[in-house]
This record gives structure tokens, sequence and C-alpha cells, in this order.
DNA sequence: ATATCATATAAGCATATACTTATATAATTG
DNA sequence: CAATTATATAAGTATATGCTTATATGATAT
């Protein structure tokens, strides 16, 4: 059984408008870190910083492919979380959101 | 359809171990401020501002009766929140790993 | 090898958060 | 009425958080 404690602390994470977007993205696809700089409008190194966070704690992982890296969801252990995403809306609704189209973004 | 910043504010407020812990006590019934107190073994005023911040983001409603203020879940609305209390523990398991009884607790 | 692109890390800073103690408010009781 | 009990609010403070800018690392291409 998780602890009270942890299940707080990841539920923290969920509780920043920025990472509840990529993790929202990510129940998708895999997304890379230029993609997500693209769509949140956000200096490089704040993406990094919120992704670094949700994989300390398991969150997401990394795959990385060329000089890219790419991050997917890796919840399969945590229903609570599970649970949270499966009620948010999807990626296009997310993405209006935010004031951008996917089609925009080309990271090169 | 609620916007995505309101429900990472929502959710923000479950990051915190003793709200969360509130919460999903108030799963099985209302209660009272003081017994909280007695439960989290933490000052009054502490356990005030966390239940003032959970009502003014209406997710529990109090109920006074006397000199005693009840809480209670108003989250009918709120999925998401409906979903991670779902798969939270029972009160008895919250209260053990707060190392507490509930048959100690008594206000007067 | 050097230049470029993608990402990560470090340091600094302004604001938010979760407590504390002190005090106010309100209901209950003698 | 005064004393007690339950709760709320205010003010202060230490720490956490989310950004910024600057710099480091690492892969790719010329």
């Amino acid at each position: 059984m998780e602890e009270l404690s942890n299940i707080a602390d990841n539920l923290k994470l969920l509780g920043d408008k920025t990472r509840l977007a990529i993790l929202t993205l990510l129940k998708e696809r895999e997304w890379c870190v230029c993609e997500f700089v693209e769509i949140f409008d956000m200096s490089q190194p704040a993406i990094s910083q919120h992704l670094r966070k949700l994989k300390a704690q398991g969150i997401v992982k990394e795959n990385k492919r060329g000089q890219w890296v790419y991050y997917s969801l890796h919840i399969e252990d945590k229903s609570y979380i599970q649970a949270v995403l499966d009620q948010m809306p999807d990626s296009k609704t997310i993405l209006s959101q935010l004031n951008k189209t996917q089609t925009n973004i080309v990271c090169e």
C-alpha cells in the first residue's frame, strides 16, 4: 500500500497547470521537450524542470532518440493518477485552452 | 467545461498530506474541526486554515450545529476529485497511518 | 574540429505555502 | 453577567515552488 504522504506528493505534481497539461497530452502519445516548449510558450529550462520533477517521482519516463528526449506516461501502478487523467479533456481541448494549435509545432 | 487551471488549483489542494487525509475521512461521514485537531495532532488554526482553503474552492461545505462546525464533501460536480478519493484507502487505514485510533477522539 | 541544435543543470529571486502564536468571534454554561 | 469551549482570523516566519538567465552537456552535421 502506498503511503498517504507519497500519494499527496504525487498529486501535488498534478496541481500545476503546466504539468497537468503535459500529463494530459501524454495520454495521447509521447512528446519531446521542444514540442512542450513551443506549446506552452515557456522557456526550455522551465519545461525541463517540470519534466524532471515528474520523472523523479516516476510519473513519466524518458526515451532518448538522437538529440531528442521523448517523454511518456508511467502510471500503470498509480491508479489515482490514471483516475484523474481519465477525467481530463482530450489533447485538442487542452491545446485550444493554451491558445495554440498543434499544427504550429516544429522541432528540427 | 471546467478550466484547466481551475482543475489544477483544485488538485493542488489534494496535494497536501493533511488535506488529502481530511478529504478521505470525509468520504465516510462529516467531521467537526475539533476531531481533526485531535487526529492530526496539529494546532487548531492549522486545521482551520486547511478547511478554509477547501471551502473556498467549494470542495467541502460546512454545517454549524451549536458551537461545532461540521464539514462534509461537496464534490458532486468534480469527477476528478471523486476519482481520486475512490482510490484512497478507508478511514481506518488513514487513521492508522496517522498513528492514532479513532476511539481517542473526544470533543466536548 | 567546429558550429548548431536539443536538453539539462545551476544559481538567483519573487511569490506561495504551511505552519506558528496571539487574538477575535460566537455559542454554551453556570 | 463571566467563564468556558469551539472556531476563525491576523500577523509573522521558514521553507517550497516556479520561474528567470547563464552555462554545461551531448548529439548531429558540415
